[in-house]
DNA sequence: TAAAATCCCATGTTATACCATATGTATTGT
DNA sequence: ACAATACATATGGTATAACATGGGATTTTA
């Protein structure tokens, strides 16, 4: 039994005419002990999608069961409108998923998809986007950070 | 009980045109306890790559994975890219992994491969730039620490 | 019954597992 | 102290398996 399991890497698959898409497979066997499919929602912020294992919007749920502080209250406002846009997608024997319309148009993907991992969950982006959204989180992090390059090495 | 275990010394090999290098054996038996992967990305500041075991990434993951964070913009932005950046690496029976072209190229490695050691972390040079980069560290701990100088002739 | 979703097979490409050789280091025996 | 041997590691090459992807057949649904 494997404890540790981390949604990594970008990968850049195609989307066929049908919508279909293989869920790159070291995401895959991350999912494989447990079941065979993924669940995807909408990004509340970025014109992505956002996927993660059932098993992790399971421990948000508990979480939400056993809050008592009402600081935490928006962001678990935020978790619930999550529970009401996910979805399950299964993968078939080749390991792909067929994302929905609604997905594929808050995300504007068309021919290609980006899988980026982050940790626990992975975003699914429009090619274009995605440069853009990562050259903008690499600008803001050297602006924010300048002492980056120091701590490098100690 | 906590394992205890450290990515140490300084060792060169070869890079066959497949983009294959022998992990240094010292660290390879650090890992093989665990599992037989190192995970290993792009450095943000430096032209190098650096590795790690997938269990320190998983730290990281596992802080944010709550009802409070999980879909909080105020999520470590820099932290999130190294997901995307990263990737496992696994080594086969001979103790080979297979750099990606991406690692390579931020790293300007082509024929050899130095791996250094930096603790819980390593990172892996061009020969020239790491000779250049050790040279610049040992300069910088002269300057702020002139105490060193007199051991220096010992 | 038409449209859509799911399943299954075929293919080119690429990564991976494996075997073989070389190189270097430690060990043993005389 | 030296040579001979055994051992571990690094490296080169190759066969195999896995993957992404296209196309078509079968099932489901509206």
């Amino acid at each position: 039994m494997r404890k540790v399991f981390l949604f990594m890497d970008t990968i850049c698959n195609k989307v066929d005419g049908k919508g279909r898409v293989s869920l790159p497979s070291d995401y895959r066997s991350i999912v494989k002990d447990l079941s065979s499919e993924i669940v995807c929602y909408r990004s509340l912020s970025l014109p992505c999608i956002e996927g993660c294992l059932e098993e992790t919007l399971d421990k948000l749920a508990a979480d939400i069961e056993n809050s008592t502080d009402f600081f935490s209250e928006a962001q678990d406002n935020l978790t619930n409108l999550v529970f009401g846009d996910a979805k399950r997608f299964p993968f078939d024997s080749t390991g792909r998923i067929m994302l929905s319309e609604k997905l594929l148009k808050h995300a504007q993907i068309t021919n290609e998809a980006v899988f980026v991992g982050k940790g626990r969950k992975f975003q699914i982006w429009n090619p274009e986007n995605w440069a853009k959204e990562e050259a903008r989180i690499r600008a803001d992090a050297l602006k924010n950070r300048p002492s980056l390059r120091s701590k490098e090495n100690e």
